[in-house]
DNA sequence: TCAATATGTTAGTGATTACTCACTTACTTA
DNA sequence: TAAGTAAGTGAGTAATCACTAACATATTGA
C-alpha cells in the first residue's frame, strides 16, 4: 500500500471539503475529528497536524464558504446585464451555493453557536452583510435608473430579498429538498421584483 | 435544607423551560443533561427520572414550542379585525415568541440535525406549516375581499411573508439582537403589505 | 400512622470526545 | 546520497457524554 502523502495545503483543502460534504448528512454535533479523518483516509491524529484545534477547523470551513460565496457573487454580477437581472443572478448564485453545500445555512444560522463564537461570528457577519451589500448595490442602481420606484427604501428592499433567500431555503430544507432550490428562488424573486416595479403608481400619502 | 421535591409535571415543565432558556446562550451541542440539571437545581441523574432519554427531552422542548406558538397564533388572530391586520399580528406574535426564546429559530433551522430526526422533524414541519397556513388564511381572505389584488398567488404571498420573518430574525441574530425584533418585523411587514396593495394597477402584460 | 409511591441522590458504567506524544517514513534538497 | 524536514501513525490521555443501578427520603392516601 503506497502511503500517499500529500502536501499540507492540499491536505487541508481536502479536510475542509470533506467536513463540508459530511455536514450535508451529519449534524454539527456529530461531526467529530475521527469521522472527518476516516472519510479523508488518514488517522484522527493527523487532523491535528493541519489544524491546531477543532475550532480552527471550523474557522477554516467558514472562511472557505466565504471564499466560495464571494467568487460566485462576482460571477453573478458579471453575468447580468441590468441591475434587476444582476439582482436575480445574485440570489440564484447564493441558492446554488447552498444547494451544493446544504450545511451552509445551518452553519450560518447557528452563528456563534459552534463554540468558537469570537472567531466565527465575524465570518458569518461578513458573509451575510456581503450578500446584502451586493443586493443593495443593484437595487440602488435600479432605483436611480428608474426601473423601480423609490417607494420602499433600498435598504428595506435588500432586507426583503435577503428574507426571500432565507425563506426559500427554509422551505427547501423542511421539504427534504424536494424541489429545485435555484428554480424556485428565481421564480419567487421574479414575483417580488414584480411587486416592486408594480408599485410605480405611487400612493405617497 | 429542606429538599423541596416537586410533582413530576411541574418539574418536567421546569426542565423544559430551563433547557429553552439555556439554549439562548448555549450552543445545541453543549447543552448537556448535566448543565440543565445544574441550572434546575437537581442532579444530572434526576433528569432521567422525568425523561427516558435526552432525545425525549428534545422532543418535549419542541412540543412545548409548538404549544406556545399555537396559543400565540390564536391570540393574534383574535386580536386583528381585518385580514391584513391579522396577518401583521401573526407575524408580530411569531417574532414575539422568538424574541422571548431566541433558541427557537436555531432549533427549527437545525431541523433533523439534533440526532432524533424521525421524532423531531415532524414537529418542525408542523410549526412552520402551521404558521404558513395561518398566514395563508388571512391572505386568501384579503384577496377575496379585494383588499389585495390576486396578482401573486396567495401561496407565493405566504412564502414571501414567511421569508420576511426568517430574514428579520436572521438580521436580528447577526446584529446581536441590537434592535427591537417585533417593531422591526411590523415595520417591514407593513412595507411588504404596501407593496402587495400597491400592485393594484395590474400590468398584466 | 404507617406503608406505598414518587422524587430524589450517590456513585458508578462504557462510549466518545478533542487532543498529545513518541515514533516513523516519505519526500526534498544540498 | 545523506541528512533534514514534512506528513502521518499508534497508542495513549483526561474530560465529558448519556445513561443506570442501588439506595434514600419526602409526600401522600387509606
Amino acid at each position: 500500500m503506497s502511503r500517499m502523502r500529500k502536501p499540507a495545503e492540499e491536505r487541508q483543502a481536502e479536510i475542509i471539503e470533506t467536513a463540508l460534504q459530511l455536514l450535508t448528512h451529519t449534524p454539527v454535533e456529530k461531526l467529530s475529528t475521527a469521522l472527518v479523518a476516516k472519510e479523508v483516509g488518514i488517522t484522527q491524529a493527523a487532523i491535528f497536524r493541519h489544524f491546531p484545534t477543532k475550532d480552527a477547523l471550523w474557522q477554516a470551513v467558514l472562511e472557505d464558504i466565504e471564499r466560495r460565496a464571494v467568487n460566485l457573487w462576482n460571477d453573478a454580477v458579471a453575468k447580468g446585464t441590468s441591475p434587476l437581472e444582476r439582482l436575480a443572478e445574485l440570489i440564484a448564485a447564493q441558492l446554488g451555493l447552498i444547494a451544493a453545500y446544504p450545511a451552509i445555512p445551518t452553519l450560518i444560522f447557528n452563528a456563534g453557536q459552534i463554540s468558537a463564537e469570537d472567531t466565527l461570528r465575524p465570518i458569518h457577519r461578513r458573509i451575510m452583510s456581503g450578500l446584502r451589500h451586493r443586493l443593495l448595490v443593484e437595487i440602488r442602481e435600479a432605483a436611480q435608473t428608474g426601473q423601480i420606484p423609490p417607494a420602499p427604501s433600498t435598504e428595506d428592499c435588500a432586507d426583503l430579498f435577503l428574507g426571500l433567500v432565507q425563506g426559500t431555503v427554509l422551505r427547501w430544507k423542511l421539504s427534504d429538498r424536494s424541489f429545485d432550490l435555484i428554480r424556485e428562488g428565481r421564480r419567487i424573486a421574479t414575483i417580488q421584483i414584480g411587486l416592486l416595479r408594480g408599485h410605480k403608481a405611487g400612493d405617497d400619502k
